[in-house]
DNA sequence: AAATTATGTGACCAATCGGTAACATAAATA
DNA sequence: TATTTATGTTACCGATTGGTCACATAATTT
């Protein structure tokens, strides 16, 4: 009664969101506009304005689906029980591995948050406002219940590494180079994924160096 | 002859490039389009095509602006010769705090650094091509010369940092909070830059360590 | 079956977009 | 001073933007 019918809202509405996802994702935040959406959902644009209230409504609706944000789940790779025996070295690897997969499956994820970037209206701020307690959860249990700490900011390094993650993936989604690196190269990360090796290395060296005295 | 002629070519050019930055600092790249510009600039938009042929023209031409990117000096904040003489994490430190406040005085830069990342076309494509040259400039320069290395991955890591850097510079222009970091305050900042202090004296326990054996 | 409610369509609006022409006027040249 | 050249203005073009409306038609209720 509700799949064959012609005249469907939900159905709709539904097309009206993997449109706004499919704009993202192959064009860019540039060429999101209503009239865009419309002719991409194959749908009159009144529709959008009667369902969603208008460009800010069914971009905010679209910030709460599924397909938008990973879960905590995805980004651990695990269950918390396994990820909490991790070191705290063996888990920023991992969160940064399985992060750099999640936005590898979500171009339009990566298109919206390059879009944060440069805009400021009501509309980023709503999806930045949302998501932040997310990123923070990440964050906080990848710190949380771990005895192993490697100085007083820890906060601010996961911080480092994430935001130097993020900006990577943004420049290899937009096939940009950066710093002479060739992002499209699965080497390059291989190489990337080294440094932060090193990285973990020297300040578990360090740790252990200063608790001995 | 030259100053109060009513007529005068140079200074209208300077007019259109000076309107395109005002509009990148103060409203971002989305209002940036001939009609605009030439309102800013209080000129005919006419002559924007005769003077630089269009919109790719004036962008690629503000691009080789002066104010536009920081020179090498400017990051470096010494002379060639002082800056060589420091420690390898002297100058990333150097390089990290000058170049953050070189970006601090141009909010257009990072406007523009920000449109790279979330549009793709041949402008965007020219601008980087350009400032891949510079970037990699600074990295060659810091690594140069430099007898001390911390690990085979020295290029990745100042990649990486570089890349969170500029992300959260970014990020602090957009007022949007980072991973739950305020980044309006100086506070914040004095962390990040502990934390990178850190990660810099992990890395030469490392290297003393392993240069030992 | 008839009446009502909800869903979808199309035409239309003013504003703005990038772009081009004809025109006016100041500056430089003859 | 007269003429030419270069600089700046204005009006207009078609296309597209966000937004609203009356209308048609399918689905539901009476």
């Amino acid at each position: 009664m509700s799949e064959k019918q012609v005249k469907n809202k939900e159905q709709t509405m539904q097309r009206i969101l993997t449109a706004v996802e499919v704009i993202l994702a192959e064009e860019g935040f540039g060429a999101l506009g209503i009239n865009r959406i419309a002719k991409q959902a194959d749908v009159g644009k009144a529709l959008i304005y009667r369902y969603f209230g208008g460009l800010e409504g069914v971009i905010d609706a679209y910030g709460e689906t599924d397909s938008f944000w990973p879960s905590v789940y995805e980004i651990r790779g695990m269950s918390k029980e396994a990820f909490i025996s991790l070191s705290l070295r063996e888990r920023c690897k991992t969160i940064f591995r399985n992060f750099r997969q999640a936005l590898k499956k979500r171009p339009h994820t990566v298109a919206i948050y390059a879009w944060e970037m440069v805009e400021k209206n009501d509309i980023t701020k709503n999806l930045i406002a949302n998501r932040t307690q997310s990123s923070l959860n990440v964050v906080q249990e990848m710190l949380s219940e771990s005895k192993q700490v490697y100085s007083k900011y820890d906060h601010e390094m996961t911080a480092l590494l994430g935001a130097a993650l993020l900006h990577l993936t943004i420049r290899e989604h937009m096939e940009s180079p950066f710093a002479g690196l060739s992002l499209d190269s699965e080497k390059t990360w291989d190489r990337i994924e080294g440094a932060l090796d090193t990285i973990f290395t020297g300040l578990e060296t360090l740790h252990l160096s200063t608790s001995k005295r």
